[in-house]
DNA sequence: GTAATATGTTAGAGTAATCTAACAAATGTT
DNA sequence: AACATTTGTTAGATTACTCTAACATATTAC
């Protein structure tokens, strides 16, 4: 059984190798919040367990088991999130940290009943998708907001990188998972987008926020 | 915060100090699965945070802030095992080793919801007391089987240290916490009673059984 | 009261995970 | 190409928790 801290390493891995799988270790360490050396010796110790590719000086990636074992903290985390937003409660801003604790919990039988209590869910409340009990993930095609056109026609999917304070923003402005927006129009000095949904008929959005909802023409 | 290993050593502290709450090393030690060497560096921590007393060669006893960070843990433990019963469908004999991790939980947020959910519950799936959030218990004063006369007619309210292997056997024989049984018989030579439920007029458990199942004469 | 047993303590060592300081290699800039 | 910056590595130390071996004290048995 992979230790709390291993898990933590995998996941990062994970998380941070989308398109490659290519992570280096300054960008390991500095999302974890350790030291170069101490994400270097990490490293090599995954190494030793056939859990990630090492050469000195090559970027990282996991092999296939290192892989699988991220996929699967992954798998707990946003079954978690799942589980606390539907079945107790809270709001998709209050999840993350309480299921960044429960990740680690090893019980097989938990996360299936939870799994089951909710009816074997797809994605969190986030909009990532859930890892299946074999690691496999759906990949999907999604379009960054400040990707589309003027006229364009898309549905809210997925959040990128969902932060507390990105989730009030989306709340105070009206903005949930599965929302349509019509693009009125795009700002060239700064990026910024002006769109229209529900009761916002013109409502700015930042670059910074437009590159952060990832969304579906339709 | 207390850590981990921490939380485990005041929970055991408080579990194993019924009467008096003396506790002595070896006994701590042999409950952890430590040795007792280990048990006894890690008092002298304990000791130097102001968690529990400690002279040379004398038992050992929480102050008050370790009963406390012990109750707090046992809280957690407890709120669980009833939210895993109660709201997530598991049997009482399934829920203490995932109460077990999870009471490590860091998240009073987490435990104040399951709480507010189940109607705050006064007692676990195995009968035991819930400490409030000052850490205090109520006590009371429960016989155990094994101490009643024949004729008796009581109430089973709670079970002492009920072991998976245990919590089976009751199954087994039909017999749930709120059961109310008359003593038919008590034989002289193994201490075994013979009680009267329901559907099981002639019932006979052994004194293994009796002394864990505690009762209230009605 | 002595001997045997149980309990408690000390010393010394190991592992997992972390750090800082110093240096080396790779990459980017002019 | 030279210099500056970023990235990666090594060495050495620290902390929390654990162990075994050896010894000391306390308790129990005879
Ligand atoms: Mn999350
Ligand atoms: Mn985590
Ligand atoms: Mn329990
Ligand atoms: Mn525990």
């Amino acid at each position: 059984m992979a230790s709390q801290t291993v898990e933590n390493y995998l996941k990062a891995l994970y998380n941070l190798g989308d398109d490659k799988g290519e992570v280096n270790i300054s960008e390991l360490s500095a999302h974890l919040g350790v030291s170069k050396p101490t994400a270097h010796s990490m490293v090599k110790n995954l190494f030793d367990e056939g859990l990630v590719h090492y050469q000195k000086y090559k970027p990282l990636k996991l092999t296939d088991k290192g892989e699988k074992v991220g996929a699967l903290v992954i798998r707990k985390h946003r079954l978690t999130e799942m589980y606390l937003v539907d079945k107790m409660g809270f709001g998709w801003d209050e999840v993350h940290d309480i299921a960044e604790q429960i990740e680690h919990i090893n019980s097989p039988l938990f996360f299936d009943r939870m799994d089951e209590l909710m009816d074997f869910p797809q994605f969190d409340p986030h909009g990532s998708p859930i890892p299946d009990k074999d690691g496999n993930v759906i990949k999907n095609e999604y379009l960054a907001l400040n990707q589309c056109q003027v006229g364009d026609v898309v549905q809210l999917k997925t959040l990128s990188h969902s932060s507390k304070d990105f989730l009030n923003f989306l709340d105070k402005h009206d903005i949930s998972l599965g929302q349509i927006m019509e693009i009125i129009s795009v700002e060239v000095f700064d990026k910024s987008v002006i769109v229209s949904y529900d009761k916002h008929p013109n409502e700015l959005l930042s670059q910074k926020v437009c590159e952060r909802l990832l969304v579906l023409k339709i």
